[in-house]
DNA sequence: TCTGGTCTGTAACCGACAACACAGAGGAGA
DNA sequence: TCTCCTCTGTGTTGTCGGTTACAGACCAGA
């Protein structure tokens, strides 16, 4: 069972070599699954009403698996049919055009859930998601989400204000990218990635993200990323080092976010 | 009271003379407030699962009220309190950065609920909603929703499964933004915009926009958007006359909304 | 019927960014 | 240490769509 989903992650869903990729990954078919019950949940922001109790009943019925680096958690030959809760790792959800260029939608850290969509029935959902480091997920069926997780109204509530969250911030990005430049697009997508972030002593934030993972959440191109980027470290209010990005000044950076031309 | 908002809709909330607006209306600080209890939910989606009872309930706190052409439903310096449902005539909801350049995020149409960001709490939130026709809202107040909505297990499912789509549907737009060229996304556009509506027996839909409007929901400007419609005309897509848009090959247009340059 | 405001069509110019093309730099593994 | 591959820096050229500037068409009200 779980050999066949591996089967279906490496068949591209599309011709070809998988073109949404950086760059090719080796694919290993081998799959480590694990079963560790009642760790799944906790530190999740969704279930922060829950008691233990409750919490290791909901839990008890999300079985974790890890994926490695580059596998596909979902795609459009494999729909989603669950609720992911990230445990390690990270993952990044997608989207691909027929010629292969791709979209970032999100870069999803530890306690993040993903995988709303299900709840939207039959429409047609062409999302991609893959793990971009070795990350552990567990995941609740459509079935359990409905049964025990809406028909909570606790839960109802911090579902919707999740899915409420999540459209204010999609409607930011698209007023953003419909109507600035490409460096104020960069400077607030930096300071929103920085935000879940504690903060070092010195009052600096690292980011982990290529120029290219970053091109593919502002919608443009390696190349224009990287210009940008100098451009920003000239001005002294980011540093840079290999997949590495060092914010100075947060306060300029959402000035220069809001900038218009 | 409803002189006190009045008078807040006339302010506005931007220095100048509402620069987000095609062209200035006049406006006329008269208002005229309807309390017609017990017809205000009913044909409503959200609400399908309740019995006449229950909806007579809820209608009961729903308070109504009609906006004039132009008038301002919320804005910054009026921030959200309800949940708004749209009974007649048409809202615009939109977006406006500092220059005065404005995306529409949606036009909707009577059956509409909209106002959902007021789930997400105290985190900003700057759309902005007008009436572009004579139009009647009810609206249901923060607490009622949470209180009577959320609770109910039946509405909450529906409420999620709205945020849902409409994050699907943003997704889809974002995408559509930063990979396809203007002519596709017009298309899409139209298409999206045209779906809702039942055709009539010839197979034809109409779409009540202006250039102007479209151009707001397209991220682009009226001259850019009068171009791409003239280029559908003459490949016989679609037909036009003033502020109707008339898709004649809905296939047509979809195949093209999937073009990529 | 006339008039002013609102829509729509068109065209010349220009600017931001994509496409393409390399070159060098940092890291990982042999 | 050497090698290979990924990541980053930068230039050149082309193009889509924004900007600016009008003109004609439709419509409502005087």
């Amino acid at each position: 069972m779980i050999d066949q989903c591996a089967a279906n992650v490496v068949a591209a869903p599309l011709s070809g070599q998988r073109p949404w990729a950086p760059t090719q990954r080796e694919s290993n078919p081998l799959v480590s699954a694990t079963d560790e019950p009642f760790n799944c949940l906790s530190a999740v922001e969704l279930f922060a009403d829950l008691s233990p109790d409750e919490l290791a009943a909901i839990d008890r019925m999300a079985p974790s698996r890890t994926y490695r680096t580059g596998e596909l958690v979902f795609s459009q030959s494999q729909p989603v049919h669950a609720l992911f809760v990230l445990q390690s790792g990270r993952v990044r959800v997608f989207r691909v055009t027929e010629d292969g260029k791709a979209l970032t939608m999100a870069i999803l850290e530890p306690g993040a859930v993903f995988g709303e969509m299900m709840l939207v029935g039959q429409r047609m959902y062409d999302n991609y998601a893959e793990a971009i480091e070795e990350t552990l997920l567990c995941e609740l069926s459509v079935t359990d989400v409905e049964q025990h997780l809406l028909s909570d109204p606790r839960i109802a509530i911090r579902i919707s204000r999740h899915l409420g969250e999540q459209v204010a911030r999609l409607e930011e990005r698209l007023t953003d990218l419909a109507l600035r430049p490409l460096l104020a697009r960069l400077a607030s997508t930096l300071v929103r990635l920085g935000e879940p972030q504690r903060r070092s002593r010195t009052g600096h934030v690292t980011i982990r993200l290529t120029h290219e993972q970053l091109a593919g959440l502002l919608g443009t191109t390696r190349e224009s990323t990287s210009k940008a980027m100098s451009d920003l470290a000239s001005r002294g209010l980011i540093r840079q080092s290999r997949g590495r990005i060092v914010l100075l000044d947060v306060p300029a950076m959402t000035a220069l976010s809001t900038a218009t031309a």
